[in-house]
DNA sequence: GCCCAGGTGGGTA
DNA sequence: TACCCACATGGG
């Protein structure tokens, strides 16, 4: 399995050449991208986030400033805009209580007990969390998505039924901790799936042929 | 018009 | 623990 994993990290990596990842230019806006890209297509948080952008600056304190019902209009293209507000918002107060707005120092601390803290934040599931950790912190957490699942079910690595915690250990278990090792995998598998994974039948279109890693 | 997208939480059995 | 459903927009 330690074998497969770094075969196809190898394969995906010579295909698209090394990718540094998570589109967001400060830590706290990863944080808003990983609420807002919940069961949400990228191109709908693309636009929340603009329009966001254009009307307050991405940090904590301007999240609590704004009225919730502002906060939902600015956000709406993203979807499921009423939770999502009110989870980016008691994200942001709960920052700026216990850490005065300080996300570096939230995340902080042995990686375990942060991870639980965050899971233990309304709307933030094991998805967000590692994407906070990894993309936001800069911590070894491996994130896995519907991208990862749907690529690894194509390989035969995984049946598809698997628990999160399953497959995640599965990255854990298997490569060596390193935050740029586990960015690069994620993105990768991100952007092969893209490609080809929504593509049926099986990869017959598939653009990467015949390098495609999910036909070697 | 229909299906799906980089999930999560709450309810029920 | 294991399902089921609500949450909502925009693009193919």
């Amino acid at each position: 399995m330690k074998e497969k994993l770094l075969s196809l990290c190898h394969r995906l990596a010579a295909h698209f050449g090394p990718l540094h990842w998570w589109p967001a230019d400060t830590p706290f806006e990863v944080v808003i991208g990983a609420f807002l890209t919940q069961n949400t297509a990228w191109r709908n948080v693309e636009l929340a986030m603009a329009g966001l952008k254009q009307a307050i600056p991405l940090t904590p304190q301007a999240l609590c400033d704004l009225s919730t019902q502002r906060l939902e209009e600015l956000i709406r293209p993203a979807g499921f805009f009423r939770q999502k507000a009110q989870r980016l918002q008691l994200f942001s107060t709960y920052l700026l209580d216990r850490h005065q707005g300080d996300l570096a120092a939230m995340l902080s601390g042995p990686l375990p007990q942060v991870r639980d803290t965050l899971l233990r934040l309304k709307g933030v599931g094991p998805e967000t969390a590692d994407c906070i950790l990894l993309y936001a912190a800069q911590r070894p957490s491996f994130v896995v998505d519907a991208y990862t699942r749907r690529l690894l079910k194509r390989l035969g690595l995984l049946t598809g039924d698997e628990s999160y915690a399953v497959i995640r250990a599965l990255f854990m278990d298997h490569l060596p901790h390193q935050v740029d090792l586990f960015n690069a995998y994620h993105a990768l598998i991100v952007e092969q799936c893209k490609i080809i994974c929504r593509k049926r039948p099986l990869c017959e279109s598939c653009p990467l042929r015949p390098q495609c890693p999910a036909l070697l």
